[in-house]
DNA sequence: ATCTCATGAGACACCGATGTCTCAGATGCT
DNA sequence: AGCATCTGAGACATCGGTGTCTCATGAGAT
C-alpha cells in the first residue's frame, strides 16, 4: 500500500521542515508508528530523507503539470502554479532547507528539471511583457521559491492562515509591497 | 582581541548558513584554525551556535539603527534598511534557518524586539498609505525576511551578484514581479 | 640564543543517535 | 480456536561527532 509510505513521509515532512536534525524517534512518533516500524518501511535515515526529497519533487512536478505552466499567459500560469503549489508549501520548505540532498545526482537532476521549468515560465513572461525585465528570470524564480517556502513555514507555525496563504503569496510576489499609486 | 572571535564567527556563518549540521572540523577549517583552537575560543558547539546567533542579532539591530527605520517615510526607511541589511544577508539566512536558537530565552527576546521593529515599520507604512493594506504587516515582515535570507543564500552560492543583491531585493519586494502597466 | 606562549596535530574517552535484534501482544483470517 | 502477520517495546552493538588531553612545532619577545 503506497499510501502507507506516503503517510509516513507526510508526517516526516511536518517535523523535518522545521527541524532537519530531528531524531528518528520524533519522526516515528509524529507518524504514529514505532521506530522499529519506521525502520521496516525505510532502511535508514538517509533513505528516509531521500524519499522525502523525492516526494517533494514529485509533488512539485505535479503542481507544475496541473498548473500547465507552459501554456498561455504567464501571469495566469503563475497564479495557477501558486494555487497548485501552496498545499505542498511545507514540502517546498523542506526542499529549500535541505542542501544535503544535492549530493544525490538523481535528486539533483530532478530538481534541475523542475527549476528550469519555473525559470522558463518567468522568461516567457518577460518576453510576453507581463513580468519585469529589470530582474533576471533566475532571481525571480529563486525569490518565488523562497516565498513559497516561507509560506510553508509560516503556515506550519501558525503565523499565517492556510486560507490566506495563496492570496498573500500571489499578491506580494506579483504586486509587491508598495501600494500602487495607480494613476493619481 | 574581539576581532579574532568575530572573524571565527564570520567564517562559521559561511558554513552554517548553508549546512547547519556542519561538523566542527569544517568550521575550524573554514576559519583557518584547528579544531583545538576553535575549542579554545568557544567552549563547544552549542556556545558557538549561540554566539553566531547573537552576532546575527547584533548586526540585525545595528542595521535597523543605521537605517533609522523609525524615522520618516516608511518607503525610504525600508530602502535604507535593505541597503544596511544586505551585507549581512548570510547572517540573516542563518538566523532564518536556525530554529534551535529559539530555546535560548535571551536570544529569543532579542529576536522579538528586532522583529517587532520591522513589523512596526510596515504597520507605519500602511498607515502612511505607502504599503498595501490587503497584506498583514506580519506577513510583509516575514516575507521580507525570507527574501533577505534568500539573497544571502543566492549570493553565497554565486547565483546572485553581490552588486545586484540590494537592487534585486528592493525592486522585487517593493514593486513585485509584475510589470507595471502604468496608465496604458 | 633562550624563553614564553599560542597553535596544530593527533590520541583518547564519552555520548548520543542509529541500526539490528528479540520477544510479547494485537490484529485479522480461516 | 488456531494460525499467520504485523506491530511496539525494549535491549543491545555500532558508529560518528564532540570534548579533553598531551606533545611537538614555530613565532615573537627579551
Amino acid at each position: 500500500m503506497a499510501t502507507d509510505r506516503d503517510s509516513v513521509l507526510e508526517a516526516a515532512v511536518g517535523v523535518l521542515s522545521r527541524r532537519p536534525t530531528a531524531h528518528l524517534d520524533e519522526i516515528a512518533r509524529a507518524a504514529g508508528i514505532s521506530r522499529a516500524t519506521l525502520h521496516r518501511v525505510f532502511p535508514g535515515r538517509e533513505a528516509l530523507i531521500r524519499e522525502v526529497g523525492a516526494l517533494g519533487l514529485r509533488r512539485f512536478a505535479a503542481a507544475l503539470d496541473t498548473a500547465r505552466v507552459e501554456e498561455g499567459d504567464a501571469h495566469a500560469a503563475l497564479r495557477r502554479l501558486i494555487d497548485a503549489l501552496v498545499p505542498d508549501a511545507a514540502l517546498c520548505a523542506f526542499l529549500a532547507g535541505e542542501n544535503q540532498l544535492y549530493d544525490d545526482p538523481e535528486i539533483n537532476e530532478l530538481w534541475e528539471i523542475q527549476d528550469a521549468r519555473v525559470r522558463a515560465l518567468f522568461l516567457r513572461g518577460q518576453q510576453q511583457g507581463v513580468f519585469r525585465i529589470e530582474l533576471s528570470a533566475g532571481w525571480l524564480s529563486e525569490a518565488f521559491f523562497d516565498l513559497v517556502a516561507g509560506v510553508g513555514w509560516a503556515v506550519q507555525d501558525g503565523r499565517l492562515a492556510p486560507r490566506d496563504s495563496a492570496h498573500s503569496l500571489a499578491e506580494l510576489f506579483l504586486g509587491g509591497a508598495l501600494r500602487r499609486p495607480d494613476h493619481s
